[in-house]
RNA sequence: GGCGACGUGGCCGAGUGGUUAGGCGCGGGUCUGCAAAACCCGUCACACCGGUUCGAUUCCGGUCGUCGCCUCCA
């Protein structure tokens, strides 16, 4: 039985899916105003997992994760960089997707943008109006925040503790200062779409709203993203879609910590990040993606470049290990640790634990000479469900073995070269010459390829 | 001020009412011509103060501290 750690209930409980088999979750996505950073990268490994695991135990998962592609921030990114809001934000989507990818994201079942729902984000306004949660004012559309009884259930936030703090901006027609905007008249130069209340563009909360309960129902079983949306926008997103429906919307509620780097939270709006283009193109996904999967989905984590190399290093450890056996059958006793730790609300930091338990056991086993294939083929199993292969490896490097080849008698400079120099070295030893064939292991080294003898010969790997 | 999360060894980071998490680093050892890898041993932790208990790092209360949200944010 999976447990899940659900914000709306503050307990783990048991996930019961609202039809028996099958899991519809939809993530919070991307504003698309400028380069993805690591701590998106995190909120998209957090639920690329909670995905993976669902359907490993067998569920039937429909995925959605939104783009938002019409938003203030967008539109004064866009001004900045002179260029036209559509080719910013489709410029943006693709740097989000690449990042993803590199990750090992698998990309989601559907991914609405939010100018291709302009329609149904009308109508659900218009379902909020005609049942009195919402009204027009000024070419805008709000939300009723004191129309609906029961709102901050998400959050714990009551419209009477949330009062002071809230202002009514310059050129606003909210009634209530705690209303937020559904529908935003479009002011001049700003993309608009023709609406019953006049030109303007959606809100930020409502096209989630629109989309989910497009995809999924009105009522679906899983709402992810970051902790920094409980409030306001998923507490948001509950009164429209529960105001308009009269049905519960997400029946569990999940979100991931918030990346940190130096103690503080890594966002755009203060300039504390680290690109994730840049750590991906330099070190590969995969790192990163160990590197959040030994934190739990829910903690603050810290970045830096230390705990990524400390991350390759354990990765260098784990193929180490996969390179010296073939997996045979799965380990049953080592798969039913690793679900007991998956099904208590997605425990990775455990299972990245276990992974490594069976490493130390296999690479014991092998020592001793005995058969190690189960344990492999529960690591791999392990592996494939956690999605590290799925994320990238550093591009390589070339090799420039010229002169090392050159100096030992031989031509070329590629990767052909290296075995020829394992042989002279392993002449080498045979002879004694220790000092040569240190000189060739070390010229090596040099370039990047690490030599290790073993008992069946010496075998070389990049570095 | 309000709401929420959290304080674990040299570092990262799980977990538990009484018995080894794991990774990295460091020290020692096995193996090896040497090194690397692998394995073994060690590095004897749980913010502070009370309380419950035969026994608490684990439960309860308080103190101090850190982080997030309360405006856009994964």
């Amino acid at each position: 039985m999976v447990r899940l750690n659900s914000t709306i209930h503050r307990a783990v409980v048991p996930f019961e899916p609202r039809d028996e088999g099958k899991v519809g979750i939809y993530v919070c996505g991307p504003t698309v105003q400028s380069e993805p950073h690591v701590g998106h990268g995190r909120s998209a490994v957090a639920f690329d997992v909670i995905r993976r695991y669902l359907a490993w135990r067998g569920f039937d998962v429909t995925y959605v994760r939104n783009v938002t592609d019409i938003e203030d921030k967008i539109i004064a990114a866009a001004a900045e960089a002179g260029e036209s809001v559509d080719v910013l934000a489709v410029r943006m989507a693709e740097r989000f997707a690449n990042g993803y990818k590199a990750l090992g994201v698998v990309e989601p079942d559907i991914e609405p943008k939010a100018t291709e729902h302009i329609p149904e984000i009308i109508e659900l306004i218009q379902t909020l109006i005609d049942r009195g949660l919402a009204y027009a004012a000024g070419g805008d559309v709000y939300f009723s925040v004191r129309a609906d009884e029961r709102y901050g259930r998400l959050s714990g936030r009551k419209p009477d503790e949330l009062r002071a703090g809230y202002r009514i901006e310059v050129g606003e027609s909210k009634h209530d200062p705690l209303d937020f905007t559904l529908w935003k008249g479009a002011k001049p130069g700003e993309p608009w779409w023709d609406s019953p209340w006049g030109p303007g563009r959606p809100g930020w909360h409502i096209e989630c709203s629109a989309m989910a309960s497009k995809y999924l129902g009105d009522g679906f079983d899983i709402h992810g993203g970051g902790t920094d949306l409980i409030f306001p926008h998923h507490e948001n997103e509950i009164a429209q879609s529960e105001g308009a429906s009269g049905e519960t919307f997400a029946k569990y509620w999940l979100h991931n910590g918030m990346v940190n780097l130096g103690g503080e939270k890594m966002a755009k709006s203060t300039g504390v990040l680290v690109d994730l283009a840049s750590i991906a193109e330099k070190h590969g996904g995969r790192p990163l993606r160990l590197l959040f999967l030994r934190a739990h989905y829910r903690s603050p984590i810290e970045y830096s470049d230390e705990l990524l190399a400390e991350a390759e290093d354990a990765l260098d450890r784990l193929q180490r290990f996969r390179d010296r056996v073939t997996a045979g059958e799965p380990d049953a006793g080592a798969l039913n640790r690793f679900r007991e730790m998956m099904d208590d609300d997605f425990a990775t930091p455990e299972a990245v634990s276990l992974l490594f338990d069976l490493v130390r056991d296999g690479n014991r086993l092998l020592d001793d000479g005995g058969d190690a294939s189960a344990i492999a083929g529960a690591v791999e199993e392990i592996v494939g469900v956690l999605g590290l292969d799925d994320a990238s490896l550093p591009a390589e490097t070339a090799l420039d073995l010229g002169d090392l080849a050159a100096r030992h008698g031989l031509a070329g400079g590629g990767p052909e070269v290296i075995d020829q120099l394992i042989r002279l070295r392993a002449k080498a030893r045979e002879e004694r010459r220790f000092d040569d064939a240190d000189a060739i292991r070390e010229g090596l080294e040099e370039a990047g390829v690490i030599l290790e003898d073993g008992p069946d010969g010496t075998r070389w790997l990049r570095r």
